[in-house]
DNA sequence: CAACGCCGTTGCGATTCTTGCAATACCGGA
DNA sequence: TCCGGTATTGCAAGAATCGCAACGGCGTTG
């Protein structure tokens, strides 16, 4: 089935290269200028691309923000995520939400509340701020170099507690330990009292969709805490990703999660 | 260009029906079962579709999540749109909004705004919600009728101002009604002292987008003023939505700004 | 001013990819 | 165990697609 991967192949080039030249497209795809063509012209009819004016440069098209709402839409309905946020609060015994990357926040998009009294639980249908939570950084460390650097240079950090980092360059670097680590740790840094671990959630293809956090009251939900229970979570957390069709953790989390 | 329609046809009616079979997807693409098969491995192994645990029903894969992303981005960061919120100043006088529909609310994207030192201006990035404001309201009127009454009557219609509608059968009667006008009118139903006109954006194959949206304070922007430059609207909308690529008004708009 | 280079588009024959069929495999229920 | 319902695979026929070469538009250059 190769025509059908290159109309994919094609859309995904467009998402990373907007403005791209028929040219281009032919030699990425490894066909003719003129299949190129053809093809494009038929992308195009579809909606799914669009070009300038004078017809040189293609753009991804209009009806491409319908198709990704649903797809959000679909996400959500499907029920082969939430075993995954059941089996880590069984584990931590505390909060576990999922949130998706949405206009440069993370989308809180389900949760599975703690059996506790005292828990922390975020409604669904909130936004977080990506440099002061677990779900944003873990999101923002599973991206590649790139398009990391381009993420945390156009966002402004504020501050929201004593602990926040507000420094881009700091950011970076905990960034950078966080992709080490193999997954996020928010220390009271969006709101005082609260602690987070975080994993990112990426697709089959490597694409980072979101993040699934672990959430508590720091008095209960302690680096100690953590630790007695990471390797749990991060078994079963591989373990529940891979079953629903997405990478699991990435090698480097893997080896520590066989410890 | 057959194949490479065929890709997209099945993610559209993977989006229209989640959950769909194998037979039904080889059904509407008007191919053999065998076919439909090898398309669709095809395709979720691209990520763009994504099968239960049994492997019987198909749903929108999670990629598309972030090509939805992705396109919203290039949208606006394409200059096609601006010239016509700027000929929709020019023309009125007032501030111009865009908006997307986006998690059930209207997300604001874009903004020119009016010339005059009273002028009202929503900021870029913020929702209004669907049911009290012209954006909502023409978004929803250009939408086909069963999807128009599964979104009203999902909506919670609350109280903004003495003129909200709160009641969603009225709603849907005002629906109707915007739908035959062409454009829809927020009679300071969402802000008090506030009074737009808004129309649909609809691309090219007929998919509602968004809306535009013509916004003064209620002293100034009364139904005469409305009415004095609302042919002109018209025409300046059509012709611009037209020359960016998008569907453009209906033809009972259409009509009208023949007049 | 004409020739050139660069870009995208079109007509056409060769070929590659895709199709539909029939057979197979799988699962659950009778 | 067999049946009805799925999805998948091997294979030959066939159709859709490909690459080529030629064309037309546009801006630049000699």
């Amino acid at each position: 089935m190769k025509s059908a991967s290159r109309v994919i192949d094609a859309i995904h080039f467009l998402r990373d290269h907007p403005g791209a030249s028929l040219g281009e497209i032919a030699d990425v795809l490894r066909v003719h200028k003129s299949s190129a063509s053809r093809l494009m012209r038929t992308i195009e009819q579809q909606g799914w691309a669009a070009r300038d004016e004078a017809g040189l440069t293609y753009h991804m098209g209009p009806t491409l923000i319908s198709i990704g709402r649903a797809a959000v839409d679909q996400f959500l309905r499907s029920d082969r995520l939430l075993p995954i946020l059941e089996s880590l609060r069984d584990i931590s015994g505390e909060s576990v939400h999922l949130a998706l990357f949405d206009h440069y926040e993370m989308l809180h998009v389900m949760r599975v509340d703690s059996p506790d009294v005292i828990r922390v639980s975020c409604p669904v249908g909130t936004w977080d701020p990506l440099h002061c939570t677990a779900l944003g950084k873990a999101f923002l460390a599973s991206l590649p170099d790139e398009e990391r650097r381009r993420l945390v240079l156009g966002l402004k950090p504020e501050r929201r507690t004593p602990n926040t980092i507000t420094d881009r360059k700091v950011l970076l670097a905990e960034l950078e330990a966080t992709h080490a680590r193999g997954y996020a740790i928010d220390r009271e840094e969006g709101r005082v009292g609260v602690r987070c671990i975080a994993l990112a959630l990426v697709d089959a293809q490597g694409r980072s969709v979101g993040a699934i956090s672990i959430t508590g009251p720091a008095f209960r939900w302690t680096q100690r805490a953590m630790d007695r229970v990471i390797d749990d979570i991060l078994a079963a957390a591989d373990r529940g990703m891979r079953a629903a069709g997405y990478a699991g953790l990435t090698p480097r989390r893997a080896a520590r999660s066989r410890v």
